[in-house]
DNA sequence: TCTGGGGTCCTAGGACCC
DNA sequence: TCTGGGGTCCTAGGACCC
């Protein structure tokens, strides 16, 4: 140790990333989509969010609006779906648990990521092969897997993999050949206004990145792209994290299916809102110090008069209490609305969450009433077990007008009942 | 008519304090 | 002729990710 030597193997970080996710989810289920074009869409029907290779071929871009490419899939018979949100976080799971037979150490980046630490396996490579025929074996999806000695240098080799089609590739970091056919663009942590500034003092690619003075990278990007830079070096910045820390804010929002103008549909999105970002922080034993309410109108309509707000409040104790949140949330959306306004979208976010077992034991809480408690939590477990139908409270609403639309969904195959695929 | 949702981290600047 | 300086905390906004 300290000798300025390698001591121990060089590491081996491996990213495995499932190939056009939501489009091979849903293959899974129908093979007759094998070989077509297929999209994806975001929640509302709204932009491509996954496309099969055949429609990337097509010229459909990542992130398009469904309105301004509609005619382009109608033109080449590209398959359109709603996004199934239940069926790609199920089949993710079984993914990760194909690849955590491989490494010991795994890290779940995304729904369709994870990384694994390869270190001191003697044929990473093979092992990649291998663990990419399981994961297609066993669960139906394609997979990449790119492998380097940081995981940014990961991230390159599985960009270059899929770039290829090849299943794996390793990327050392002193290969100039592969790193130069990376887009600076393309690189993990450099988005579109940094490839900007950093094309215009002639980086181009990934190796020239590498290689620039890091004082005029630190000036573009600060300590963060000085980190990225460093990583494509071969020196480790980001280290794998087993167990990911807990959540620290969570958001429930939507655009709504058609825009809003009263104050009442929007107290019962709202409402809508706050009871599933309250359910989620229940779920994961966590308690909000804060929450935040937001409404919107359509940024993208430059006809039409425009207003934004948010307003935030600091709980003077943390809370998992739906009937609390809900009452808050309104309060502060009344706030703010303002009348004659086409509202195109709500949000609540519950902030600073903290774990619900380090409570600050207050013994005696004036709303937390043993009876109250119990009240709240009949209900969120009767909503819990049988759905929306099981319970609701008061506020949710039974109009909906605003609902999201999703037309296009394939049934839920792994995750409801209903919609088991039948066996003849 | 139609343009997603849910996160993280970093930094600059203001408020406040001594 | 020329407003003190330095620390901390908080927040808004900007960048990125999938």
């Amino acid at each position: 140790m300290g000798s300025g030597h390698e001591c121990g193997p060089l590491p081996v970080i491996a990213l495995a990333d499932c190939n056009n996710f939501y489009v091979s989810c849903e293959r899974v289920f129908r093979p007759s989509l094998e070989k077509r074009p297929v999209i994806v869409l975001s929640n509302n029907d709204g932009c491509a969010v996954a496309r099969s290779n055949e429609a990337k071929a097509i010229g459909i871009p990542m992130g398009a609006p469904y309105h301004q490419i509609r005619k382009l899939c109608e033109g080449n018979g590209v398959v359109v779906l709603s996004s199934n949100y239940e069926l790609y976080g199920d089949m993710s799971s079984r993914v990760v648990s194909v690849l955590a037979r491989f490494a010991p150490e795994l890290e779940v980046y995304s729904i369709d990521e994870s990384f694994l630490d390869l270190t001191g396996v003697p044929s990473p490579l093979r092992l990649s092969t291998r663990m990419r025929d399981q994961v297609k074996q066993w669960t139906g999806i394609p997979i990449s897997v790119g492998l380097g000695s940081t995981k940014t240098l990961a991230k390159a080799a599985n960009r270059l993999a899929k770039k290829q089609g090849i299943g794996c590739q390793l990327v050392a970091k002193d290969d100039r050949e592969a790193l130069e056919r990376i887009a600076i663009e393309d690189v993990w942590g450099i988005g579109r206004r940094l490839s900007v500034r950093l094309r215009r003092i002639g980086l181009l690619n990934a190796w020239q990145f590498a290689r620039a003075p890091s004082p005029s990278i630190r000036a573009i990007g600060g300590v963060t792209l000085e980190r990225t830079q460093r990583e494509l070096g071969g020196i480790s910045c980001l280290e794998m994290e087993e167990i990911s820390p807990p959540r620290k804010n969570t958001c429930s929002s939507r655009s709504f299916g058609k825009p809003v103008m009263e104050l009442e549909e929007l107290e019962e999105a709202v409402a809508n809102y706050a009871i599933r970002a309250t359910r989620k922080v229940r779920s994961e034993g966590s308690l909000a110090s804060g929450l935040q309410v937001f409404i919107m109108t359509n940024r993208f309509r430059e006809d039409q008069p425009q207003y934004s707000n948010s307003r935030v409040l600091g709980l003077d104790e943390p809370t998992d209490d739906p009937i609390r949140i809900v009452q808050n949330a309104k309060k502060m959306l009344r706030d703010m609305y303002r009348s004659g306004y086409a509202y195109k979208k709500a949000g609540v976010i519950l902030l600073d969450l903290v774990s619900s077992a380090s409570r600050q034991g207050l013994l005696f809480e004036e709303h937390g009433s043993p009876r109250r408690q119990d009240f709240v939590n009949a209900v969120e477990e009767a909503a819990s077990r049988y759905g929306g139908g099981g319970a609701f409270w008061g506020g949710q609403g039974i109009g909906k007008q605003w609902r999201m639309r999703r037309e296009m969904r394939t049934p839920r195959y792994t995750t409801h009942w209903d919609d088991l695929p039948l066996v003849r």
